[in-house]
DNA sequence: TATGAATGAGCATTCATTCAT
DNA sequence: TATGAATGAATGCTCATTCAT
């Protein structure tokens, strides 16, 4: 169980060893992340116990603690992985090649749908109520995945509204509806809805056309003035 | 709904006294209901303490368990006021005159973005939070709000389809999309973007835009084909 | 429902109104206490609550309390009424004319054991249960029940060993082992053990033959010196 | 039972480690049990709080709760420890040496009289009080001690039957009313009559006379035919 | 006298967190 | 660093009792 570390003679403090150190620590932390994650999905943030989380991970109780404050850091853990694993701009640049923004945003929302899926549901569910309702979750949120994403975003749109390939609209209002609606489509999934599920696939698709075209018929009666 | 006692000039036992019972019933409940909202909305669902709301709203903890079973009840309770208040299906009725899908939509929006302002935003954030992760409330909502709303809206687009007023699209995505879209607007606004705020007025008009219309110019080459 | 007491002119107060009065009190103590035993034979007394009973009497919960000062109180009368129904002054008196002591002790368990089992068990074990672990009704049931008895009954011993129809044992340990035999058998009974009540109508007998002849051989080499 | 732990040379994790978990499992059991002995003898069980026996054992009230799963466990595990120092078989065996039927029940009665007296008391009082109104309590210990006891004593009862040391009276009845007698003069005791307890240590010989031979005169006249 | 709504003290139990080993 | 026993504050809920009507 003891790890001699010291045994490795040509290893200089601060460095590699540290370096191992933190690999540890990451591991450490990424395994009760992962209990966690499966516990809280399963039972909630609030029915969830510390134990139930150590059980889970294998540990004790009380080690959980050396790496994480509290339990409301478990939360934080969670939602920082998420992020990462987002990799929202990565996610974007990877589409730069792509010839039109009807193909480039079909794509993403493919992506990220498709991630959405992946990742199960159900923490999601238990991540968004959380942000909900706390305070210190909801501003790390804000400030660490919301705004930097809409930084990015914005210049997309600005781009292509200086291209004139989108129409002169309410850019902030543009680019918050779609992830918005993306967000309430998850929501009424969560909440049973069951027609979304059943046209997941052709939600990307739907989606870019409406946004891009609207539902409306085209008509010089109807248009508007 | 409107009770005229002096109607009644024979009175029968049991009647009258009842509904006197009945009305104060329902006082006590909605002055434990608002006390629970103002609590709620103020510290979250589960920081807030029996005690807090008794509290609150100037009675003894034990006199809530006289009008709600248990602190769940309570959020059924406000959900339940909150549909009540909503009264969905007179809002569309009410709007059947509206000439045209465009303004129509543009009325219902700025309707419904009226009440979702008059009523705190706070006490939403804890109502959706609590929805997202309790499986009784989850299912009472869906069963009681989101099923029969979609149902009657189902018939208008319906309607309008056939009608070639909108375009023959997926018409279970699009009646999602649209309330996803405000819903997710929302959570934005509770998560803390300033922007929607701001742009709050602007949103019935641009969202319908958006729907119907859609964002992107329409050429051509870009044009799907 | 009400009853005009006054308009009966020739009832002169303090005398026969007093008497309708009581007997009133009497029939709704009674009432009430009916549907104590009710409820605590089937609930126990601590799990029962005060609505039980008003429930079960089809009265409101306020009013047990103008006829009994509280909870305890419910059991005290209880314990009266049974105490009543024994009559064991009675018993005996009745069943003077007996021949012998055999006749009188089996006519005497007879008539007890029946009692027992016309009363529901269950009142009893509820009663016993309070009786041993509350101190004001141990010592009421002390005073009025247990010591009047051992003083009558004392009475009887004495007068048989006087007449050498028993031997010269310890009387006191005598008369009230015979009792603890039927006490100490109940509880068994109560507890779970099935034989007792399988051989229930063979007990008074049994008892009789036992505690007069004991179950031991007589022989000279184990007689005791 | 006993552990000599000195004879273990080679040592295996998990054995010695464990064995010394076990007993501070088990110091920790017995000393909340004592605790609740000692606050249940003196308040009774209901009126008795879990913080009344944390403050009694000098721990904290979540400490018990990990010892025992609720209050009710407490009241079991005083009747198991009772059950251990009980050791009826081992007290019935201890007396087979005994040369006569006499002896041997005089000897066993002093030996049980002998140990009630040690315990206190005041913690029969409670767990007969709980076991007479509590189900689960009531069948464990009916399938614990009651049925077990019996099933041995059984034994004695038919070998001495078949010896023709005691009259072919129903077995199953003499070997309950001992017990009984024996129970029920304890309840009269902790009722408050001082005659038992004045007479404690003549009970033993006046029951064995009793139970053998009876306290009736035997005549020619009165023999039952 | 009957009612039953209001009361609020009281309690079992939970569980996040600590810390000695 | 890992452990898990100990902690004790915190709280939802119950229910005997009161009292205005």
């Amino acid at each position: 169980m003891d790890i001699h570390l010291n045994e490795c003679s040509f290893i200089r403090r601060g460095t590699i060893k540290d370096s191992i150190q933190e690999q540890l620590i990451a591991a450490r932390r990424n395994q009760i992340l992962d209990a966690a994650v499966k516990v809280f999905a399963t039972k909630g943030f609030h029915p969830t116990t510390i134990k139930d989380i150590a059980r889970e991970a294998g540990i004790a109780d009380g080690t959980i603690y050396n790496y994480f404050e509290n339990k409301m850091a478990l939360i934080l853990g969670i939602l920082d992985r998420l992020n990462e694993s987002d990799q929202r701009a990565k996610d974007f640049s990877l589409l730069n090649d792509e010839v039109n923004i009807r193909s480039f945003m079909k794509a993403y929302l493919r992506h990220r749908l498709a991630l959405l899926k992946a990742d199960n549901f159900e923490i999601f569910r238990v991540v968004i109520s959380e942000i909900l309702v706390n305070k210190e979750l909801r501003e790390l949120y804000y400030q660490k995945i919301f705004e930097p994403t809409f930084v990015m975003v914005e210049q997309y749109f600005q781009q292509w509204a200086d291209q004139h390939i989108i129409k002169p609209v309410n850019l902030k209002l543009a680019m918050r509806a779609i992830p918005a609606m993306v967000l309430g489509l998850i929501i009424e999934h969560i909440i049973g809805d069951t027609a979304i599920e059943a046209e997941w696939d052709a939600l990307p698709e739907f989606l870019t056309d409406m946004i891009l075209d609207g539902i409306g018929v085209t008509n010089h009666d109807e248009e508007k003035p």
